[in-house]
RNA sequence: GACCUGGUAGCUCAGUUGGUAGAGCAUCUCCCUUUUAAGGAGAGGGUCCUGGGUUCGAGCCCCAGCCAGGUCA
């Protein structure tokens, strides 16, 4: 196969997927080399009482032995402390709520690592995320595609939403073709050690983490008034949402501003940059028929907004903005008019929503057909057209 | 000062004609999930204000006290 002469660098993590993607460049005939990525040593912060990283770099071993290709491990954490955690530290400090797993693809997997790959020889870098990339020439010039993973309950396009094109023309995804049940028939089929192992969750390469506990490294416990707005107030009741002029978007897109006096104090929290929209729980407040949500937060006053109940006002919204700066496009080649339907979700595996893309001078506002819950300043927002992801956003 | 109402899980309350207590919210755990959240399942938790009394038996009846809110002079 002309696959021979092509190296590619695996990011081995020490999971069944990576795990079955390595093998698969194996039996296509690539010229195969396992990485292990270390970005993260501080072990303190997460709940798994062992110290998961040392038996995923294990397990990577030994898969790549079992495959019989070259492994070697790397330590990136000076990277990933630099470049995903005081970006972290920073947006909660400043009220966002950020998504560091789609900066560490940008940031780590596909730069350093990235970079890395290619100084190693490689002419890909492959991982193991449940995504696809195709191509097409348009002009003479090829255009690469981030196409959604077959296996749709598995789907990891969002986090990949900040690639670019020149990052997409190096990667390979083995396994987004399949379904994870398969992938798993296959490592077991194979006899690879990670066939059975648990999928991993929480911040990667961190670990599963109690966020609040993971921020008071850095950010500060500081007491703080609960206010409880009620759902008739009347500020929600002023705004036009039938009026979808340029002039009223910015209005509707705009998050509710609420000041001390909307509401009732009903408690205490200890840091309002720990909490963030649609957030249930942690507010330790009880006594109502139904369950309170964080609808705002204020860091500079050190205040939280909640709202009893699912359907509270301050908790849906049809329209978000996107900067211009802050905006990515993943296809540059695609024409826009302002009023043609594309499909965008704002957090990880929610179903695609239907929603308007309006541009003007400013920015980017997604009109939504059905009301969202729970906006987050500082998430990603992604839009799609059918299986492919064309651009994603910082939401303002 | 008199009268009224109420004092039951962390919070808000329900508790039938007296037979040693419940719901929602909160909390905790688990599941789901490579972000934050949400969501699902389960668990823990009560000298029923205190002290007497009636009764075989009192959260429920009686008396006294304490506390909270209200009304009237």
């Amino acid at each position: 196969m002309s696959n021979k002469n092509k190296r590619v660098v695996v990011a081995l993590s020490g999971g069944v997927d990576s795990s079955v993607a390595a093998y698969l460049l194996v039996k296509e005939g690539y010229d195969v080399l396992g990485v292990f990525m270390r970005n993260w040593h501080d072990d303190s912060v997460t709940i798994s009482n062992e110290c998961p990283w040392v038996e995923d770099s294990y397990d990577a071993m030994i898969v790549a032995e079992k495959l019989s290709i070259p492994f070697q491990s790397i330590d990136l954490s000076k990277e990933y402390q630099a470049r995903i955690i005081d970006y972290m530290f920073e947006e909660y400090k400043n009220g966002n709520t950020p998504n560091p797993d789609i900066l560490c693809n940008r940031e780590i997997k596909f730069d350093v690592f990235l970079k890395i790959a290619e100084s190693l020889g490689a002419d890909y870098l492959a991982t193991g995320h449940y995504c696809r990339v195709s191509s097409e020439t348009k002009n003479k010039k090829i255009i690469y595609k981030l196409i959604s993973g077959k296996d749709s309950s598995k789907d990891q396009s969002y986090f990949l939403c900040q690639l670019s094109q020149k990052q997409l023309s190096k990667v390979i995804f083995p396994i987004g073709d399949l379904e994870k049940n398969e992938v798993r028939k296959i490592a077991k089929k194979q006899n690879l050690i990670t066939a059975d192992k648990k999928d991993s969750q929480g911040l990667c390469f961190v670990g599963k983490v109690k966020l609040p506990d993971f921020l008071q490294q850095k950010l500060k416990v500081k007491q703080g008034k609960i206010v409880k707005v009620s759902k008739e107030n009347k500020m929600y009741g002023e705004i036009n949402f039938k009026d979808m002029s340029f002039e009223n978007l910015k209005l509707l897109s705009d998050p509710y501003k609420y000041v001390i006096d909307d509401g009732d104090v009903i408690g205490e929290h200890n840091g309002a940059h720990f909490f963030t929209i649609g957030q249930r729980k942690g507010l330790a407040v009880g006594g109502t028929k139904d369950p309170l949500f964080v609808i705002g937060t204020d860091v500079k006053n050190n205040i939280v907004y909640v709202g009893e109940g699912k359907s509270h006002p301050g908790l849906h919204r049809n329209i978000l903005f996107v900067s211009n700066y802050n905006l990515h496009f993943v296809r540059n080649d695609i024409e826009y008019n302002n009023s043609e339907f594309f499909d965008a979700r704002i957090r990880y595996r929610q179903p695609l929503q239907k929603s308007k893309l309006v541009f003007t001078k400013s920015g980017l506002y997604f009109v939504f057909e059905n009301p969202q819950s729970a906006i987050a300043k500082g998430q990603f927002v992604a839009w799609y057209k059918n299986d492919e992801l064309i651009g994603s956003g910082v939401i303002s």
